[in-house]
RNA sequence: GGCCCGGUAGUUCAGUUGGUUAGAAUGCCAGCCUGUCACGCUGGAGGUCGAGGGUUCGAGCCCCUUCCGGGUCGCCA
């Protein structure tokens, strides 16, 4: 059993001690990180979240306390008193931030002892990571990630700070909610009190937040978890948080114009980084263009090239037809690729525009004098030096076309860029390249479901030059609706809305909803919508992608202290769980076999 | 649901064409050691090769099934 920390208190985290505090009794308490017994000297390195310190235990101890130094292990717990030292010169450790002095130990109390511990306690380990899940608690006492959960911590707590000092309010709404049917599949709580019928968890506070406007409050933010039971990735998990936001009478730039004070706010203050505002702004369809994505990483260039024209009535039908369809022929020129890349990392590349649903990559390698490709006899000598030339090529490209459709041509090419950027290493990756795109289209077709759905959600409010085409083409509208894009990655979004109840009702006809299912599902917000709503909008920012890219890291996971697997469980709590007839029963649920 | 990668001492890994008792480093345990900081030296323990089945005289290695983890496509308003 440890010892009893009674009459003692702390008086310092272990790296909050330096020079300044030689001579000075002082009282630390951590974990053992490592200890080095070289007899009749013995040095512990002592480690709490400040970091470390070395403490030594000398000749000049009682029999009894030396003894139960010698008994200290890897991770045991240990009350400390001591005096602080100027270490002798030759014993200086400059890697170490505590490195001049030491705790020269008076007093001990082993406060818990421990098991040898399943993995290292270390920094950057590369250990599985089923282990560091299922002992997750362990995983946190590494220094890196009590690093990136203490940057979250000033992430959210600068959020606060900074939407308080702009007039916005925090205001909780319910994890309790109606369950809505467009978008994500929702998590389901069942009711005891209401058999048959099932609350949702929020996948997120939208119409909550927009009622919040109809009731005046007029600026609100929450950082709030959210719920989406789909797929996970490395950047997707069951249950996130949003820094969730909500103003009344802005227009688009307004909404940019205060956010993206909080990122350069954000990033100066945690990581000493001076952004440059106002931020790139770029429409949906100039970044579908230019990077094939509507989340462009423009920390390089490789940008998409239309062959359309040149190759509309050329010999190659794969080219010619696409363009006929009403598709494009677009290109993006690898340079030096033809040179660098052999055969079979040209046939990788043709694996990875398959993956995107193109159907293959045709390519140009350019020579000195030549040119070698698998197509180029079906086009004429204009042809294709009409390509070289608007691909500016030069001895060495590689040249590397999609024909398709233009989802799959951008999608394709999109993916494309990134993996050549990837495999010739152009990625500055101390760049924190920000954009907004903007005027993304309101709607998009389903083909499964053989109507249109909304791109952001039934909400967003199409954009007054577009109004017009509501009725008679509703594919063309752009609506009001915004992303906010760092280094490829979508790091939050939102929209203007609708604040007019005739609209909202047009819009949701449009989606394909009866009036009666409209108001069966989303009643209470069209009904409020009657008694004077002002203008309003807002936006999200995924605070774990934000943070997980702010920490250098390449998984939300390593941002989040307890996150779930790729089946959406929780190794260390073993959630989810069977649970009792009994639970079920009082829920009039039953389970089919 | 599809595709790809991985699973061997506590940990990180190696393991040849299928062939003796499955190795290394580190950690752990014991002994020695007064200036270490990746402490050092000596010795020791430690294995369901993810699981099940098959092929074979013989399987960590080949085949089938399955479980677990990661990446990804679909999915994610």
């Amino acid at each position: 059993m440890g010892e009893s920390i009674f009459g003692m208190k702390r008086t310092h985290r272990c790296a909050e001690l330096n020079a300044s505090n030689v001579g000075q009794q002082v009282t630390v308490m951590g974990w053992t990180h490592k200890r080095r017994n070289l007899g009749g000297l013995i040095f512990v390195d002592l480690r709490d979240r400040s970091g470390i310190v070395q403490v030594v235990f000398n000749s000049e101890l009682s029999a009894e306390i030396f003894e139960k130094a010698e008994s200290i292990r890897t991770e045991y717990v240990l009350a400390v008193v001591g005096e602080v030292a100027n270490r002798a010169p030759e014993a200086l450790n400059p890697k170490m931030a505590t490195g001049e002095i030491e705790i020269i130990v008076k007093e001990l109390r082993i406060l818990s002892d421990a098991e040898t511990t399943p993995f290292y306690i270390e920094e950057d380990s590369d250990v599985n990571e089923t282990l560091r899940l299922k002992y997750r608690y362990l995983d946190l006492r590494r220094p890196d990630m009590q690093r990136n959960l203490i940057l979250r911590h000033k992430v959210a707590k600068i959020a606060r700070d900074y939407y308080d000092q702009n007039g916005f309010l925090e205001i909780e709404t319910p994890m309790l909610t109606k369950s809505t049917p467009e978008g994500a599949r929702d998590y389901l709580v069942p009711s005891r009190v209401h058999p048959g019928k099932f609350f949702a968890l929020p996948q997120s506070p939208q119409l909550f937040k927009q009622l919040l406007m109809v009731s005046g409050y007029d600026r609100y933010m929450q950082i709030v978890k959210c719920f989406r039971d789909e797929d996970l990735r490395a950047d997707r998990q069951p249950e996130f948080t949003q820094i969730d936001l909500e103003m009344s009478f802005v227009n688009v730039e307004d909404v940019l114009e205060i956010n993206e004070g909080f990122i350069k706010k954000a990033f100066d203050e945690v990581l000493g980084i001076k952004l440059q505002t106002p931020f790139l702004r770029m429409t949906y369809q100039e970044a579908m263009d230019r990077f094939g994505s509507d989340k462009p990483d423009i920390r390089f260039g490789l940008e998409l090239i239309n062959m359309s024209d040149i190759v509309e009535t050329c010999g190659f039908k794969v080219f010619s037809g696409a363009v006929q369809d009403g598709g494009s022929v677009r290109a993006i020129n690898a340079k030096g690729c033809g040179k660098a890349f052999s055969r079979r990392e040209i046939d990788a590349l043709v694996e990875v525009v398959k993956t995107y649903g193109a159907k293959g990559m045709a390519w140009i390698s350019v020579e000195e004098n030549e040119i070698k490709s698998s197509f180029a006899k079906f086009l004429s000598e204009e042809e294709v030096k009409a390509i070289l030339d608007r691909a500016k090529a030069e001895p060495g490209d590689l040249i590397c076309f999609v024909a398709d459709k233009n989802e799959v041509v951008y999608e394709a090419l999109g993916q494309l860029r990134l993996e050549v950027a990837k495999k010739t290493n152009i990625i500055d990756e101390s760049e924190f390249k920000f954009l907004w795109i903007t005027e993304f289209p309101l709607l998009e077709y389903d083909d499964e479901e053989k109507r249109y759905v909304a791109k952001h959600h039934p909400f967003t409010s199409p954009m007054d030059e577009d109004m017009q085409y509501l009725d008679t083409d509703p594919g063309k509208v752009r609506a009001k609706a915004y992303d906010i894009v760092l280094n490829g990655n979508e790091i939050g979004g939102g929209s203007i809305r609708i604040h007019d109840q005739t609209l909202q009702s047009k819009m949701f006809k449009l989606l394909g909803f009866t009036e009666e299912q409209a108001w069966d599902r989303f009643g209470f917000l069209l009904e409020a919508f009657k008694y004077g709503t002002p203008p309003h909008g807002g936006l999200a920012f995924g605070l774990d992608r934000l943070v997980m890219i702010m920490a250098g890291r390449s998984s939300i996971r390593d941002v989040i202290a307890f996150p779930k697997v790729q089946n959406a469980s929780d190794l260390m709590s073993n959630a989810p769980d069977i649970v009792d007839d009994k639970q079920i029963n009082e829920l009039h649920i039953e389970l089919s076999k």
